[in-house]
RNA sequence: GCGCCCGUAGCUCAGCGGAUAGAGCAUUGGUCUUCGGAACCAAGGGCCGUGGGUUCGAAUCCCUCCGGGCGCGCCA
C-alpha cells in the first residue's frame, strides 16, 4: 500500500446492531489516496489488528467499513466500574480545572419573567452542570441591568404608580412600563413604607422608590428562578462598573488600541476596522455610555480582571445581531475571540401567542411552573437544541402528565428503587454477585446504553449543546423497561438475583447522574 | 435590502459526511398484569422545502430560490 497522509481516524456507533458495537469508515476515506479498494484496505487493516482488549471479533462490510463487536465479558465488567465509580460515573476532565463561567438569562430588573427567559436558564445551569462534571471551575452569573435607559424609564414608571396609587395624577412616561406588574408592586411599597416618599422632592423620590422597586423585582426574578431550580453564584451588578472604573479602564484600552473615534459628536467603537458592517456608538453624544460599551467593560472586566479563561453567554434570538460586534470588542481588548462563547437560543412560542414582555397577556415562567412542575419544565424547555424554535404548547404540557417523557424516565429510576426495597426486604446482598452472569440481550443492551453517559457527557461539553441529555435519559430508560419486562431481578436463582441487582444498582448510578445533570429529581416513588 | 436561526413521519422534534433516516405524541393491533401497567411488543406513516454543485458516499458541506422566526437605533 503507498504511503499517505492518514486521514482523521474516527469511530462511531452504527445504528445497526448488526453492525457493531464501532465502526470505522477509514479504509472508505482513504480508498483514493492509497489507490486501492476500500474492502482491500479494510482487510488488510482488520488483519493488522492485533487482539484488543474487550474486542471479540473485529469484520469487514461493504462497502469499506471496519466493524468492531464487544465482548459480553467487558460490557458486565463495566457493571462492576459504574458501582465502584459511583456518583462520579461519567465524570472528565476535559476542562482541567480551568475557569469557565456561564452568564444567562441576564433579564432587565423591570418585571417578572416569561416562559422563553426559563428556556435559557434551564440552557444555563444544566450547561454548567455539566461543564462542573466535565472538569471545569464553573461560574453561573446573572448580568444585572440596573442602570441605563430602562433602569430609568422603570424608575420613572414606578414613580408613578406610586403617585396614582396614592391618589394623586401622574402620567405614565411615553416609554413606560405599562404592564400591570409595577401597580402591585406600587401598592407593596405602599404597604410597606406608606406615603413617605410623596414628602421627598420628586426627583429623590423617583431614586429612592426605584431603588426599592429595583431590589423587589430582583428578588423576585431570583425567586421564579429558584422554583425552577435554577441559581447563581455571582449576581453582578452594570452599575458596579462605573463605580469601579472598569468602564474607564476598558474604554482606556479601547482608545489606545485606536478603536476609538469621535463623530458627530459621539464616540464610536469602530468596529469595521474589524470586518463589521458598521461602527457602534459607545458614548452618546449627551454623554451618557451606551449599553453596548457598559458589555465592553464588562466583558474587560470577565476577561482582564477575573482572569477567566472561557466565558459562556446564553442570550435571547433577539440580541443575536449584538454577536459579533460583541466578539470584535473583545478580540479589540486583546482576548482572543475564541474565548468567548454565545449561544443564541431562539424564541419559545406558546399556544397561545408569542412572548412580549411589555404587551398584555404574557405567561410568567412562575405560573408554568405551578402548572407543570418544575421536572417537566425543564426537561421540556432542554428537549430542543437551541438552534431551534420551540413550541411550548401550554395545554399539552398540562394534560401530558401522565404521558409525559420526564415521567418516563422518572418512573425507570422509581422502578429501581421499588426492586432495591424488595431486595433489602429479603435481606439480598449484592456486593459479591458476579456481573458475569448478565448474558441475555436485554442486559447487555441496558449496559449498553448505560455505558454511553461518559460520552453523552462529553458531546454536551464540548459542543454545549444539552439537549442530547434529555434523548440520552429516554433512551436509557427505554432499555431499562424492557429489561425489566424480560428479567426477572429477584428470583429463586440467588446467583443471577444477585448479579441482576448490581446490574440494577448500576443503572440507577446512571440514572440518577443523568436526571441530576438536568436538574432533575430523581423519585424513590411516585 | 443585509445578517443570524429554522424548514425531516399527522403533530413536536432528534440526527448534521457514511451502511435500510430515528424518537415521543397521535393512529391501529397485540402482550399481560407474581420486583410498581406511569410498562412491554408490533404495524402503518417520509422524493429529509426547491433546484443545482462538491464527494466513492449528502438530511448532513457549498450556491440559488421558496416559506417561517429574530435582528439591523446616539434602545437594551
Amino acid at each position: 500500500m503507498p504511503a499517505t497522509p492518514l486521514p482523521e481516524i474516527t469511530l462511531e456507533h452504527p445504528q445497526n446492531p448488526e453492525h457493531g458495537d464501532y465502526a470505522s469508515s477509514l479504509p472508505l476515506k482513504m480508498g483514493r489516496a492509497a489507490r486501492m479498494a476500500p474492502m482491500a484496505i479494510a482487510e488488510m487493516v482488520t488483519e493488522l489488528l492485533t487482539q484488543i482488549e474487550g474486542v471479540e471479533r473485529v469484520s469487514v462490510a461493504a462497502p469499506g467499513f471496519i466493524n468492531f463487536f464487544l465482548t459480553a465479558e467487558w460490557l458486565t465488567r463495566q457493571v462492576d466500574d459504574i458501582l465502584s465509580a459511583g456518583e462520579a460515573y461519567g465524570n472528565l476532565d476535559l476542562g482541567q480545572g480551568s475557569k469557565v463561567q456561564l452568564e444567562f438569562v441576564s433579564v432587565n430588573p423591570t418585571g417578572p419573567i416569561h416562559v422563553g427567559h426559563g428556556r435559557g436558564a434551564v440552557l444555563g445551569s444544566v450547561l454548567a452542570n455539566v461543564l462542573s462534571v466535565a472538569g471545569y471551575s464553573v461560574e453561573r452569573e446573572y448580568y444585572v441591568n440596573d442602570t441605563g435607559n430602562q433602569m430609568d424609564a422603570f424608575y420613572r414608571s414606578l414613580h408613578c404608580r406610586y403617585l396614582q396609587a396614592l391618589g394623586r395624577e401622574c402620567e405614565m412616561p411615553p416609554d413606560g412600563y405599562q404592564g400591570s406588574y409595577l401597580v402591585e408592586l406600587a401598592q407593596e411599597i405602599i404597604s410597606e413604607n406608606g406615603d413617605a416618599f410623596l414628602a421627598v422632592p420628586p426627583e429623590e423620590a423617583i431614586q429612592e422608590v426605584g431603588k426599592i422597586g429595583l431590589q423587589k423585582t430582583i428578588a423576585a426574578i431570583g425567586a421564579d428562578l429558584e422554583s425552577l431550580r435554577v441559581s447563581f453564584d455571582v449576581w453582578f451588578s452594570e452599575r458596579s462598573l462605573f463605580e469601579n472604573n472598569q468602564y474607564e479602564r476598558a474604554m482606556a484600552l479601547l482608545r489606545d488600541g485606536g478603536y476609538i473615534k469621535e463623530r458627530e459628536g459621539a464616540q464610536w467603537f469602530v468596529s469595521t476596522a474589524l470586518g463589521e458592517d458598521k461602527d457602534n456608538v459607545l458614548v452618546r453624544s449627551n454623554g451618557i455610555p451606551t449599553y453596548f460599551a457598559s458589555d465592553v467593560a464588562y466583558h474587560y472586566n470577565k476577561f482582564l480582571e477575573r482572569g477567566l479563561d472561557r466565558v459562556i453567554n446564553i442570550w435571547g434570538a433577539d440580541h443575536q445581531g449584538h454577536v459579533s460586534r460583541m466578539k470584535a470588542a473583545v478580540s479589540a481588548l486583546g482576548i482572543d475571540p475564541e474565548r468567548l462563547g454565545i449561544i443564541i437560543a431562539q424564541m419559545v412560542t406558546l399556544s397561545d401567542g408569542k412572548l412580549s414582555k411589555r404587551s398584555g397577556q404574557v405567561i410568567t415562567l412562575r405560573h408554568l411552573v405551578e402548572e407543570v412542575g418544575a421536572d417537566a419544565c425543564r426537561f421540556f424547555l432542554l428537549s430542543r437544541s437551541a438552534d431551534s424554535q420551540m413550541d411550548f404548547d401550554l395545554e399539552l404540557a398540562k394534560q401530558q402528565s401522565a404521558d409525559n417523557p420526564v415521567y418516563y424516565v422518572q418512573y425507570a429510576h422509581a422502578r429501581i428503587a421499588s426492586i432495591q426495597r424488595l431486595a433489602n426486604e429479603r435481606n439480598i446482598d449484592c456486593a459479591n454477585g458476579d456481573a458475569g452472569l448478565l448474558t441475555t440481550d436485554a442486559e447487555l443492551s441496558l449496559i449498553r446504553r448505560m455505558v454511553l453517559l461518559p460520552e453523552v457527557i462529553e458531546l454536551v461539553a464540548r459542543n454545549l449543546e444539552p439537549h442530547h441529555l434529555p434523548y440520552f435519559a429516554q433512551d436509557l430508560a427505554t432499555a431499562f423497561h424492557s429489561f425489566y419486562k424480560q428479567c426477572r431481578v429477584v428470583s429463586d436463582d440467588e446467583a443471577l438475583t444477585r448479579a441482576r441487582l448490581k446490574l440494577v444498582d448500576a443503572a440507577q448510578i446512571v440514572f440518577a447522574k443523568a436526571l441530576g445533570l438536568m436538574g432533575m429529581t430523581a423519585p424513590e416513588h411516585m
